[in-house]
DNA sequence: CAACGATGGATATTCGAATATTAGTTGATT
DNA sequence: AATCAACTAATATTCGAATATCCATCGTTG
C-alpha cells in the first residue's frame, strides 16, 4: 500500500508471491518472469529469486534452470495422486489426533468449526460469485485444527504441503455446485471427530475430499485450456 | 575438479551443501556462516542463499531470519516423531507398489539388493570403522527401489525427504552394531515384497527400521553433547 | 529449397559492494 | 557494583550492474 520505496523483505516477499500463486493471480503454467516480479513486488532479483527457489522447492512452482520458474501446472493424472496422497496422509494424521487429542484439542475444533459455518461462503459483490477469501481461510483453519491434535510436526508439515498444493487446484476451479452441502459435510466430520470414532470420521473426511477433487476434475476436463 | 575461478553454478552448490550436511562435515545445531560457506565452495554469498534457502524449506537446516542459519539439530522427540511419520508412509507406499508393481519394478529391487549385498559395509582403511559412502549410497538406492513401483510422485517425494532427514540421524550415531544382521534384514524384506505378501513385507520394514532407530535413539542419549 | 550458422534481443544467473541488523564491549551514570 | 547507553566488530541482507545463456530471426551456404 504504502509507494514508500522501502527495503523489501525475502519473507514478506515469499509469502505474497505464495498467496498469489494460491491465489489465483498467476496462472497455473503460466512463466514468472523476474522483471515482472520485481516491480509488482517493489523487489530487487535478489529477493524475488530466493522466493521462487523455496516455492520451487515445495512444489508449488516449477523450476528449470537457465530457463526460469512457472506456476506449476495442473494435469487430472496429478490431481489425482495429490488427491490419494493426501486422503491417505490426512486419514493417518486424524486417527492419531482422534486417539491422542485433548480437551484443548476438541475446543479448538469446535471453535474453529463454528467460525467456518459462520461464514459466507460466497462473495456478494462481484459478478460471477466467487468463493471468499475468508471462507477459503476459514476452511483450511478448520481441517489443519482437525489435524493439530496428533501432535506430530513431521506429519502436520507434510499435511500442510498437500493441502497447499490441492487449494491450488481448487481455485482453478470454482464451479459453483449448488446441491452440495459441504456445510453439512464439515459438520458431521466434527461430530464424528469428538463422538472418538476414528473410522467414522476419517471414512467422512475421504468422501469430503473425493467429493471435491471429481468435483475439480470435472471442471478440469471441461475448460480443457 | 579444476581449480580454475569459474562460476559457480546453484545447482551444483545446493547438492554439495546438501551432501556435506547429510554426510556429516558440518555438525548438527552448528551455525552456517555465509564468509565461511562462500570460501569452501567458492561461490558468492547469492548462491550460497540459495542454497541454504532451499533446505531450510526441506527442513535439513534451520533459518532464523536476520540471524542466520544452521544445520538442523537431533533430539530424541524428533527423532521417533520421524521415524513414526516414516514407518507410516513407508508402509503406505511399499503396500501400494506391491499391489502395482510389475516385471520392471521386481528387477530393479533385485537388482538394487544384489548391489547393495556385494558393497562393503564399513571402510577398512580408517582407524574408527566407519560406514562405507558406497554402502550409504547403495543403501538410499535399495530402499527407494522397493518404494519406486507405488507409482505415485507425492508419495515417493515425500518419503524421499523424511529418507533424507532419517540418514541424518543416521550418520551421526555410528555406533557399530556388530550384533546385527542388516544384510539378512534386507534380504528379508525383499523376499516378502517378490512373494507379493504385503503384511509381511511391510512389517519386516517397520522393524528394520524401528530397530535402526531405538540403535540412534541409544547413541543420542549416550553422548549426550 | 533446406539446413546450418551468425546476430541480437530478452532473460536468467552471478557477483561484489552497499546497507541493515545483531551481538558483544566499553564506558559512563546512578 | 550494577545498569544501561553508545560504540564497534561481525554478520546477514539487499541491491543493481556485469555476465552468461537461451531463443527467435535472418542471412548464408550447400
Amino acid at each position: 500500500m504504502a509507494s514508500t520505496k522501502q527495503r523489501a523483505n525475502t519473507e514478506a516477499v515469499y509469502a505474497q508471491v505464495r498467496a498469489d500463486v494460491l491465489g489465483g493471480v498467476h496462472r497455473p503454467g503460466e512463466r514468472l518472469k523476474f522483471s515482472a516480479l520485481c516491480e509488482r513486488y517493489g523487489a530487487s532479483v535478489s529477493v524475488v529469486r530466493e522466493a521462487l527457489s523455496r516455492l520451487a522447492e515445495q512444489g508449488l512452482v516449477v523450476s528449470e534452470p537457465r530457463i526460469g520458474f512457472a506456476v506449476r501446472a495442473m494435469t487430472v493424472d496429478d490431481l489425482r495422486d495429490l488427491t490419494m496422497t493426501r486422503i491417505e496422509l490426512e486419514t493417518l494424521a486424524l486417527r492419531k489426533a482422534i486417539e491422542r487429542g485433548d480437551v484443548d484439542w476438541e475446543s479448538q475444533i469446535v471453535a474453529a468449526h463454528h467460525r467456518l459455518e459462520r461464514t459466507a461462503m460466497f462473495t456478494d459483490d462481484d459478478a460471477p460469485p466467487r468463493v471468499s477469501d475468508d471462507w477459503e481461510v476459514a476452511h483450511a483453519a478448520f481441517h489443519g485444527s482437525l489435524l493439530s491434535g496428533c501432535d506430530s510436526p513431521w506429519l502436520l508439515g507434510i499435511a500442510t504441503t498437500l493441502r497447499d498444493a490441492a487449494e491450488f487446484y481448487r481455485r482453478w476451479s470454482q464451479i459453483v455446485e449448488p446441491d452440495r452441502d459441504a456445510c453439512g459435510e464439515h459438520r458431521a466430520i466434527l461430530e464424528a471427530a469428538l463422538a472418538r470414532d476414528a473410522d467414522l470420521a476419517t471414512e467422512r473426511l475421504r468422501e469430503h475430499y473425493q467429493r471435491t477433487a471429481d468435483i475439480v476434475e470435472r471442471g478440469l476436463t471441461e475448460q480443457d485450456d
